[in-house]
DNA sequence: GCCGTTTTCGGCCCGACTGTTTTCAGTCG
């Protein structure tokens, strides 16, 4: 019982409600319980284990009620109430949401009504021609009901965010040649760098919309016109992907930028500020009592008008960072040029594509001070791991290849490392004779994913413990959109890794991230240093470490939370563990 | 059901688009 399943139990509640038709405040209370208990840092599971009730008092969102429930959840791994609800509702019910067009208010009346209990009913009735009898319907509803159900069905869910990027800079470059087109961002959860995006959404500055309009409906890509509007627009991709855009003129560019970029969350806690200070705020600016315009043309005036600094896109998730931007407590997050070096690279020994000589020089030409070549170990053997005696060749190599740096005067160090598999028993896949004569060991978990969680956790920690770990790479196993990370109690891992001064890994592979934003902010609550690293199979991959320091923004995490952000002299030290 | 620079009671974020309506409810973001 995770925040994340926590959290879900309340949005059912919500949704349940609203098909009930119950008082919209109560509905909403629940939905804001949800997003609080998502973005929560910390586990309430572990809060309560270790506090009780009193630890989980303070928490926005969650009242007396609530709190009752959530506590039942933990203790007994369900809710009475959802139970009730779900007796009342048949749970395909809840499916119906999930058809675009259909709301609450449409799937309780289809329930009531029709007696349709989830998607197959509601297909089947739209092809009987029943749904169009109903009070308020119509054949045009109905169709397009038929229609979203097809979509649904073919329909590939959540988008990584490495591939949406890809379709929105398309976009963005075809929508900025429409005549009187002055700029096109991308907006939404993409610029959060949210690591997977449901759809793309552009904000288009232009004082005419209809050249923008006509020509985003005609794009080749399109499939489908949900929405063609003087405003707003919406279409679907024939890779089933949703594009929206909004066009707004250049001076309400600043709160347009904000609306739209979201998250949800922080907008709607950013209009119940501006309603406490006698403000309205909406996308076209802040306005106020007198309807007169205040601010609008920047991001930083709308703050401003509102108290507070620019918040950036990342911090956007309604986690606390308005009241830290009210504290001046907003972190100040790792950036680009905040990283000295990467961790975690492959070279053509094991299963890259680029050798130690060419990984090392195009690090070079990053500016970075630094890389860890950490190639796979033997028990890894489709990626061609080293055994003892590859390792110790590869360690002289590089000793050789330092030296040839020295002498040539370039200022730049490669680590001898070495990603050292986690075997099922939790010993290392290198002896300590090879271990000891490393500068960097990165240990990871490559096989037995099925492993009961206490088993895989125990294993963990059982090699953290070894005392020999400077990194533990991609700590969940995770990959995006393909399989979900391998059961492990996290925080026992983050708690033996701050034991044994062990850094966690932010895997900036964009199928990875892994550890991924709310592990980050745990690590950065518990005082754990991250490495931000590429997991590199060949240089094209070292730009692949954006996703990891934008991920990492969305975590809070500063400089100094990232191991490295540090310099040579001082990543030494950590490394040698005192 | 939650919450407090307007409040322990009485409020609770804002606007665009669509289809089915003769003025608006439902959905969506």
């Amino acid at each position: 019982m995770e925040n994340s399943d926590l959290a879900r139990f309340f949005t059912e509640i919500a949704d349940l409600l609203e098909i009930k038709g119950a008082d919209n405040f109560r509905i909403r209370s629940y939905r804001n319980a949800a997003l609080s208990i998502e973005g929560h840092p910390e586990s309430l599971r572990g809060l309560f284990e270790s506090g009780g009730e009193k630890a989980l008092t303070g928490i926005h969102g969650i009242g007396e009620s609530i709190r009752a429930k959530v506590i039942e959840a933990i203790t007994t791994g369900s809710c009475g109430y959802l139970e009730e609800l779900k007796k009342e509702l048949p749970a395909g019910v809840l499916d119906l949401l999930r058809v675009s067009g259909v709301g609450p208010k449409k799937a309780g009346l289809f329930f009531k009504e029709l007696g349709i209990k989830g998607i197959d009913d509601l297909e089947a009735a739209a092809m009987a021609g029943l749904l169009k009898t109903l009070h308020g319907m119509g054949p045009v509803t109905e169709a397009r009901i038929l229609k979203s159900i097809q979509t649904i069905r073919t329909s590939t869910g959540k988008f990584k965010l490495s591939v949406a990027m890809q379709y929105a800079d398309a976009f963005v470059t075809y929508l900025k040649r429409v005549p009187g087109v002055e700029r096109v961002e991308p907006v939404g959860s993409l610029r959060r760098w949210k690591e997977t995006v449901g759809d793309i959404d552009l904000l288009v500055i232009s004082d005419d919309h209809l050249p923008v309009t006509s020509a985003f409906v005609a794009h080749p890509d399109v499939r489908e016109v949900l929405a063609k509007g003087e405003t707003r627009s919406s279409v679907i991709l024939k890779t089933g992907l949703q594009v929206d855009i909004r066009v707004m003129e250049e001076k309400n560019f600043g709160a347009a930028f904000i609306y739209f970029t979201g998250s949800k969350a922080h907008n709607v806690e950013l209009r119940e500020r501006a309603r406490r200070m006698g403000l309205k705020v909406n996308e076209y600016g802040v306005f106020d009592s007198d309807e007169k315009l205040v601010a609008g043309a920047s991001e930083e005036d709308l703050y401003r008008a509102l108290g507070l600094p620019l918040i950036i896109p990342e911090l956007r998730e309604g986690r606390g960072e308005i009241e830290a931007a009210v504290a001046g407590r907003l972190p100040r997050v790792v950036e680009t040029s905040d990283i000295k070096g990467d961790l975690h690279v492959h070279t053509n020994e094991s299963d890259g594509g680029d050798s130690l000589s060419e990984m090392a020089e195009a690090a070079i030409k990053l500016g970075y001070e630094y890389i860890a070549v950490t190639d796979h170990s033997k028990a890894v053997g489709v990626a061609h791991g080293l055994d003892e005696k590859r390792v110790v060749a590869q360690i002289c190599a590089i000793e050789a290849y330092n030296e040839r740096l020295k002498r040539r005067g370039v200022g730049f160090t490669v680590l001898k490392g070495a990603e050292v598999d986690i075997r099922a028993d939790g010993t290392l896949d290198h002896p300590d004779s090879v271990l000891e004569r490393l500068d960097c060991i990165v240990a990871a978990v490559h096989s037995g994913f099925q492993m009961k969680r206490d088993v895989m956790t125990g294993r963990i920690v059982k090699a953290l413990e070894t005392g020999r770990v400077n990194i533990l790479a991609h700590p969940t196993g995770r990959l995006i959109n393909e399989r979900d990370g391998y059961e492990v109690d996290i925080e026992a891992v983050m708690e033996a890794a701050k034991k044994t001064g062990t850094a966690l890994e932010l895997n900036s592979y964009p199928d990875r991230l892994d550890l991924n934003d709310i592990h980050c902010l745990m690590a950065r609550e518990k005082g754990i240093l991250v490495a931000i690293s590429t997991d590199a199979h060949s240089v094209s991959h070292y730009g692949n470490i954006r996703f990891g320091i934008h991920t990492a923004a969305r975590g809070w995490l500063e400089r100094k939370d990232v191991l490295n952000a540090r310099p040579i002299k001082k990543l030494m030290e950590i490394l040698k563990k005192g």
